[in-house]
DNA sequence: TTGTATGCGTTATCAG
DNA sequence: CTGATAACGCATACAA
């Protein structure tokens, strides 16, 4: 161990410096940055110059002191193991800071231990130590309980994923039941009749959404939909007579999933048996062959998110519904032949 | 849409306000949170009751203004494609949360576009604002350019990446030769005597240092290095009657290239040939047969980043040198046989 | 041990 | 259009 010693406390340039840099009270360069419009031109040219030259900033924490405004978001993220994370974590947290940016804001991270009250705890604290003007949460359920907190306390909030009718609707979603059935109608106009649809028997609406949707949409069409196996193996689905000829998974990793019971099985996908995913990971470009699958709108999602919250936050008008957001059918050679003749 | 109105701005409880409800001064108050010792059994426990009952807790904004502790780290994202995100972003997040959390310190996301001098730009505006007590970097090379700027500016800062010897030495890495060395290994345990390195010939070290630790160490283990084919095909490798009975990718989806390349060439993995991969990742634990991988000691290294980070918000001595940490080879069926008579 | 006064950097109010 | 003054909530030096 060395030691460099305490870092020297560069002290900060303030707006005292600025205007005395610059000739002017300490109010017009506050001014200046506020208020530019009650500036004579002359006096901001050269108070702006003098910031840029000094690459004077605002304290922020001076400022949020003085305006109670944070411009900063906090994002509740779900609770994952580190090394199984959500598939969505990485890309909408990119695009959700994007967002944010785009509106002059920044991204806090909150990961509350698992359990309700320990996500309470972590919303008060951050609530009450006035560290962000709002709040997005991720994975919402119709009752969530960090949404249902939020609304309690009062602070803004943006939901990705649907709120039931007891909570505001600040909530963005994707459509997935829409994306699945737009997968059904591909596959049937690929020519096949026989589909499946393979996922998780979760209660997660967003996984029922998807199940429910496609089913819908295959049924519309006149489509057989063949029901899972029993026992849940899927090799024993692709080894009936009567096995369908086209699949539909609720994520990438459940296609894979079907990619590999289908080899065993002695099946190629993309010859005698069609497949979808779900997320449109990067995993769908490195299969063999590559998966068709669904691509969310990371950004488009993101960016409602933080107008919605926002209009809480500087208090306008808020859209009385909830909205859902189309996923786009990315379609590669794993479901773009012909259905084989039967 | 409806207009529910400027939210209620709920005055937001002060030290006063517990003051009065404990019928004791400010300053008491404060010295409650700060300087217990210095405070009055009886009195402690009169103003520590106050505080909970009223859910009392600094305004972080104040206490940032007059102590100067931000209680925040800056994370520098690397420029991802939401649709393609580093595979390691998500999970290191949490991992990173996580550690900043049990040292009392939040993470705000930071990510600038693309190119140099947004990085620069984005340093400059977070420390000017003083939103940030230090920043950790992601995906950090040799002469990076963040690193650099950080150190200029005299911000701490903590590399996820070995730094060159004109940075100071706060980084924190994978053994990434290591890690690889131990996959060499355990393939020639597994009797493995024709071996191969795949995977990206891009010259970021990190991937650089895989390749050199798993070469040097089948040579110094005496196994025969099949070279890549000229034409990057996974195909011509495994289609030669010299083909390697083993191999190591550089990343999971490298590995999965791999299982595809092999099924191709009527292979059987984990019977005609062995593959190691690198990350694991979910997708580990889907392919058939499960893949043998490198699992990355995520929250070791978000400890050690966070660790020293904050030794030098302190003050305090920090390491002359940085620290590589050993992935863990999880050993799974696509590697665990011994490997075919030749 | 507890209370009083001051200032961190900013913006808003109000006079000039 | 510009300049002086106050206040946001907190922590600290100092006095009691």
């Amino acid at each position: 161990m060395t030691t460099p010693g305490p870092r020297p406390a560069r002290r900060a340039t303030t707006v005292a410096d600025v205007a005395r840099a610059a000739g002017v009270s300490r109010q017009t360069v506050s001014n200046t940055l506020n208020a530019p419009q009650r500036v004579h031109p002359d006096t901001l040219a050269r108070v702006t110059a003098a910031i840029d030259r000094l690459g004077y900033r605002p304290d922020q924490s001076a400022r949020s002191l003085r305006t109670g405004e944070r411009r900063t978001l906090g994002y509740l993220a779900p609770v994952d193991d580190p090394h199984d994370p959500n598939p969505l974590m990485a890309g909408f947290l990119e695009a959700l800071v994007d967002a944010a940016g785009a509106e002059g804001h920044h991204v806090l991270l909150l990961r509350p231990a698992a359990g309700e009250q320990h996500a309470r705890a972590a919303i008060d604290a951050v609530v009450a130590a006035r560290q962000v003007d709002g709040l997005v949460l991720a994975d919402v359920l119709p009752d969530d309980a960090r949404a249902a907190h939020a609304a309690r306390l009062g602070i803004p909030f943006a939901a990705f994923g649907r709120t039931g009718p007891d909570l505001p609707p600040h909530w963005v979603d994707i459509d997935n039941a829409a994306a699945t059935a737009e997968a059904a109608r591909h596959l049937a106009e690929r020519g096949h009749r026989r589909v499946a649809f393979v996922g998780a028997p979760t209660p997660l609406p967003w996984l029922a959404a998807r199940r429910e949707g496609f089913h819908r949409e295959a049924a519309r069409l006149g489509l057989t939909l063949v029901p899972p196996p029993a026992d849940g193996d899927l090799r024993t689905l692709l080894r009936t007579p009567d096995r369908p000829t086209a699949l539909a998974a609720d994520n990438d990793l459940a296609a894979l999933d079907l990619y590999e019971a289908a080899r065993t099985e002695g099946l190629h996908i993309g010859r005698d048996l069609a497949v979808t995913g779900f997320h449109d990971t990067p995993l769908a470009r490195h299969l063999r062959p590559p998966l068709t699958s669904l691509r969310l709108p990371l950004r488009a999602i993101a960016t409602a998110l933080v107008t919605r919250l926002l209009a809480q936050v500087r208090g306008e008008p808020t859209p009385a519904e909830g909205v859902e957001l189309r996923a786009e059918l990315i379609v590669r050679p794993s479901s773009s032949l012909q259905s084989p003749r039967p």
